[in-house]
RNA sequence: GGAGAGAUGGCCGAGUGGCCGAAGGCGCUCCCCUGCUAAGGGAGUAUACGAGAGAUCGUAUCAUGGGUUCAAAUCCCAUUCUCUCCGCCA
């Protein structure tokens, strides 16, 4: 969430910043609540203050015997005056809370201006893949070599899942152990095995209460929920804690299966792995000093693009515009990479910082040199999604006879050379 | 699931109605002494919100939320979590 005392002092740059995302925020409800409160708070901590005093004042008297009942019988009409008051303080709060976190983040000013489609390419890495015959998609490859069934993942559960067979399943799990040794043993972070479920007060941490409950799965009669990306648990993992600055940056990886209903997303890529209830991806989660949190986004980014150099997949890096970033996020670059069923690149990881936004929410904190304490920046990135790993390894390394070269990389972890 | 115990500051830990934002210790910061891979002495050391140009002042916070009271870390109720024992279980 926003700074109140920023929305405070700069309302305009707020509106004028949402307008940038396309939407139209209305902050007089906000402001005027805000000026309320303080209005209400200063007449009620005055009271309390008088309360204070003559409360100490009635234990002494009593104390040396003398007759206290005058006091307490006025201090006892303060103490109802206090209760109004302090109840109405309290609505107001939870008002300006609802408002508050339902404000997305301001996004950051090197950020192309627009759309979906008005996104900045910054860079792209190999050539796309070319096929001496018309290449399949890898659902199609995936049914016809065995190792994906999603026939059979409709009848034991429903649409937009799937079964991993034999090699496919190998593939999987290879991709997801590829994908941690490089980010451990490589580049530094150190791995976590979450929680699948977490809890209300993690899934306002990191933004996706309120506002975005129905994209998730709730668990019946309790307060949890599928997580639909490790992002949630291990962010949340340092939530209400203050952090050294010393060991800043601190950075976790995670390998996590993610649960998203996608609702709202009914036509879209029916077909395939892309987009699944339920999928596997391996996360990485930065929390940084503020100083040099772009500097980290960039290795953030760098680290995940590792893994598809590492693959010899073709991809790209796009700056997202103002109107297509995440909620929390206040920059991201997507990575891409190419599809060749698609002919085009596809999302396989979001890199996002999330400057003091998320660490507002989580309360996330670090003493710094001076002993003050302030909020840490929080960042993360997929490193990747495992089953769009997966689809463009098929696609990418398919053969005119069906088959499937494993790369290189993989090979250590299939035990083959070639899916047949 | 049953029974019991507990939750206090960065950490440990005292505190059963007023003089407690909270003893003492550890850690950390600064100063002094000493002088070298010891030690000793002194001072300081929570967070949030509000008011103020600022020094500062006020309010709140002893798991969370309610209640009793003129006054709550302290009493009552509910919830959450932790620990111990029993049961069940991968």
């Amino acid at each position: 969430m926003l700074d109140i005392k920023f929305i405070r002092s700069n309302p305009d740059e707020v509106t004028a910043a949402m307008k940038k995302r396309g939407m139209d925020l209305d902050l007089s409800e906000f402001l005027s609540l805000d000026e309320n409160r303080r209005k209400i708070l200063s007449e009620v901590e005055q009271l309390k203050s008088k309360r204070n005093s003559v409360s100490k004042e009635i234990g002494i008297m009593k104390k040396n015997g003398e007759n206290a009942d005058q006091l307490v019988q006025e201090m006892g009409e303060v103490g109802e005056k206090i209760k109004e008051l302090d109840e109405q303080v309290k609505n107001i709060d939870t008002r300006l809370k609802d408002i508050i976190l339902t404000i997305p983040n301001i996004p950051h000013e090197s950020l192309p201006v627009g759309g979906e489609s008005d996104y900045r390419v910054e860079r792209t890495w190999g050539e796309p893949t070319k096929f001496a015959f018309d290449p399949q998609a890898h659902w199609d490859i995936g049914e016809k070599l065995g190792i994906l069934d999603f026939e059979r993942a409709t009848k034991v559960t429903g649409a937009r899942f799937t079964f991993y067979r034999g090699l496919g399943a190998r593939l999987e799990r290879a991709v997801i152990s590829l994908m941690l040794d490089i980010h451990t043993s490589e580049n530094g972070y150190e791995e976590l095995i979450p929680p699948y479920m977490a809890n209300k007060d993690s899934m306002t941490g990191t933004g996706q209460l309120p506002k975005f409950a129905e994209d998730m799965f709730k668990l019946e009669g309790l307060d949890y929920y599928l997580i639909p990306t490790a992002e949630v648990p291990v962010t949340n993992y340092y939530r209400d804690e203050i952090l050294n600055e010393k060991d800043l940056p601190i950075k976790h990886c995670a390998f996590s299966p993610c649960f998203r209903s996608e609702a709202g997303s009914y036509g879209r890529d029916t077909r395939g792995i892309i987009r699944q209830h339920q999928f596997h991806k391996v996360e990485l989660v930065k929390f940084a000093n503020p100083e040099n949190s772009f500097e980290e986004l960039e290795k953030l980014t760098n680290d995940a693009e590792k893994v598809l150099q590492r693959l010899n997949l073709p991809y790209r890096v796009i700056t997202l515009a103002t109107g297509d970033i995440g909620f929390s996020s206040a920059k991201t670059y997507d990575i891409e990479v190419w599809l060749p069923s698609f002919k085009t690149y596809r999302e396989i990881s979001s890199c996002s910082n999330f400057l003091d936004f998320q660490a507002r929410r989580a309360n996330i904190r670090y003493r710094d040199k001076q002993g003050k304490v302030q909020f840490v920046h929080t960042l993360n990135g997929s490193g990747l999604a495992v089953g769009r790993t997966v689809a463009a390894i098929l696609e990418n390394y398919q053969q005119a006879d069906g088959s499937v070269i494993v790369p290189e990389a993989l090979r250590p972890f299939m035990g083959v050379d070639v899916i047949k």
